[in-house]
RNA sequence: CGGGGAUGGUG
């Protein structure tokens, strides 16, 4: 049993639903983890009507099956079945209050996402950036800093909420200080910092932060390419596009067709545009 | 051995 749970759980990892249902369907013995297990393989690939039928069939469910379920429903957007289910259940604890609370604050539902906060009984570092996420998303930066400053700990990805919500609302001094101070940083507080000279109109202060990022990903790269097209620069915009365009996506594509069509370059935005065609 | 947190275009 416990090796086919594990079994179970890389096919679900691996997205393989088929081969994962088929080991689990075949193990003579289940236990309260099997089921768990291809729940969470079901919630996680969004399979959310895969993932109810096992969770009906359960013959016993703990705080974590409740939780794998509403996680689903929540990750798709459908918070009115996630919370019809969160009211079912028998027992919440901080887990699922912080997965409501990120669905409600990702969803622009604030106020929802207040009275989670408000009923939050103990916190962690995960709830507690769940909280701050919930303020930035409201725009309230000056309350997001205050639970920053909070926290009795921080790592990446607190960090990186704290830095990125500064960066789009163009505060490069707040956005340059938490990044400073930031122990060790991933491409996304890079990003942030690149975001945030772009925002404020420093075309020139981004290029060197462009250059002095230890790694660049398909979002660097779009928010160079939006600099360089707002500020009328076609030729740096396709030399970025020429140099890195086989690891492009439809989004930095789409991005880079409108900067050629702004510009008034209408066929290079069809030759874009054609490449895409040849790309399945 | 199972559940929760972060960055881009259009909608």
């Amino acid at each position: 049993t416990f090796a086919s749970n594990l079994l179970v759980q890389k096919y679900g990892e691996f997205g393989s639903l088929q081969d994962a249902r088929n080991v689990f369907t075949a193990m003579p013995l289940k236990n309260l983890f099997s089921f768990a297990i291809m729940l969470s393989a079901f919630a996680k690939n969004g399979h959310l009507e895969e993932a109810k039928r096992v969770f009906d069939e359960m013959p016993q469910r703990d705080l974590v099956c409740w939780s794998s379920l509403i996680a689903a429903y929540a990750r798709q957007g459908r918070l009115d079945q996630a919370k019809a289910i969160l009211v079912g259940m028998p027992e919440w604890d901080l887990v699922v209050s912080t997965t409501m609370l990120t669905a409600y604050a990702h969803g622009g539902y604030l106020r929802d996402a207040k009275v989670v906060i408000q009923a939050m009984q103990e916190r962690d570092l995960v709830s507690c950036t769940a909280i701050l996420y919930a303020h930035v998303r409201d725009g309230n930066l000056n309350e997001a800093k205050r639970v920053f400053d909070g926290m009795k700990e921080w790592d990446l990805v607190s960090c990186s909420v704290m830095v990125t919500g500064y960066a789009h609302r163009g505060h490069l001094e707040q956005t340059k200080n938490v990044f400073d101070e930031m122990k060790v940083r991933n491409i996304v507080a890079w990003n942030a910092l690149l975001l945030a000279y772009v925002e404020s109109g420093q075309l020139k202060e981004a290029k060197t932060v462009f250059d002095a990022m230890p790694q660049h990903d398909l979002l660097t790269w779009h928010t160079m390419l939006t600099a360089y097209a707002q500020g009328g620069y076609i030729a740096e915009a396709e030399l970025l596009y020429e140099s890195t365009m086989q690891e492009w996506d439809v989004i930095s594509c789409t991005t880079m067709i409108s900067a050629y069509a702004q510009l008034g370059h209408l066929e290079r935005a069809r030759a874009v545009f054609d490449s895409m065609l040849e790309w399945d």
